[in-house]
DNA sequence: TTATTTCGTTATGATTTCGTGAACTTTGTC
DNA sequence: GACAAAGTTCACGAAATCATAACGAAATAA
């Protein structure tokens, strides 16, 4: 295969493992490892070259190699080396994603990837400050935020509003999230000092 | 590179294959390789070394390295060994993921490789930034990216621009795509975040 | 080159969300 | 039980965000 091909090939994503000679035919082995650069970032690039002089100019013009082999090489043992080696990297590319950040506490479900919550698989729209100021109770179910400190958390440090803001959101959160509005099951209010994400969850019925 | 930087890469998880000599300037190969294998249980390591007689130590030591190599190799018969190994990961590569150069929502189907757009089996015309990214979005169903993940994911890293471009792509893209424009199916507004890929399709009628 | 398409930006109007004030309710204390 | 403090709820206007169209620049093709 000519570097044309490959490069080609290569950026259409076939690749786990690049492989570049500087003394292809048909393309600079240094010229094709910066382009493939741009494009991929995170296949590895393994170059090769008969001089050691090379060396320097691979690394020193940051061509965005990886690694560098210098030949010759003795064969027999790399062959049978860099099958077992690609072995490993398919169980590595086809072992399974993590799964995406959910945080489930309950009937709740929270998705923060998708920003995506579920009462009883059952979706709600929240908005982007209500969501944010969620995901932030979710992630640390228990812990009691004062209102300035959700303030600093969720609407940012330099932000400078009243601290009623914040109840006017837990209001609207609660109305989407809570069963009984009376009696919330989520979001409880810790008397003269803020909110917390309830982490008990005596009775989910 | 030398060891120290390629440690440090290493251990933030760039290589899926990692290369080491014995000789390397700035540390030394084995250490590396014990210090890897510290970090990372799963990346497969293959150790160079110009004397057979290190061989002992290597493998001996328990270092920690999948395998070694002893210099010098040859490369003529390298060379022909690559291209059969090339043919191999294709195969592996392209073998698990037929599916994955096809994207089938409702009635969007998205051919990857051919850069070609369905809408109930009728062709629809795309640019190249249109369709990368539908591409993008639709590559992760239901995740929610903002403008400025999508002008680095669609655009590269380097690009600075105004967020409000991505505005103006996804309105033409909608254009193109979505049979009814003020109800989009397929690329949906997340308010005050940004954008995202229906992976719900309730009633596609 | 010229012609054509695509892209990035700007401007305008529409929509949603957010922050605030006011009235009301609950909690804790005297 | 009355009072004060703290929390809840509601509604409305302002501000932020988004959709759309239009235009010139840039890239591409002829």
């Amino acid at each position: 295969m000519d570097g044309d091909k490959g490069l080609l090939r290569a950026v259409s994503g076939e690749f786990q493992l690049i492989i570049l000679d500087l003394m292809l035919p048909g393309m600079n082995g240094l010229e094709i490892c910066t382009r493939l650069r741009a494009e991929l970032s995170y296949i590895p690039i393994l170059m090769l070259t008969a001089k050691s002089s090379e060396v320097d100019r691979i690394v020193g013009l940051e061509t965005g190699a990886d690694d560098y082999l210098i030949k010759p090489f003795s064969i027999h043992e790399l062959l049978a080396r860099v099958k077992a080696l690609f072995r490993r990297v398919e169980l590595l590319s086809s072992r399974p994603q993590p799964a995406d950040k959910r945080i489930v506490y309950g009937k709740l479900a929270i998705d923060l990837e998708k920003r995506d919550v579920r009462i009883s698989g059952v979706g709600v729209e929240l908005t982007a400050k209500e969501f944010d100021l969620l995901a932030q109770f979710a992630a640390n179910p228990g812990k009691v935020y004062s209102r300035k400190q959700l303030l600093d958390l969720v609407w940012g440090y330099q932000h400078d509003g009243y601290e009623h803001t914040v109840n006017s959101h837990i209001n609207r959160l609660r109305g989407k999230i809570e069963p009984d509005r009376n009696n919330p099951q989520f979001l409880l209010t810790v008397w003269g000092v803020g909110y917390k994400f309830n982490d008990v969850m005596e009775q989910q019925g």
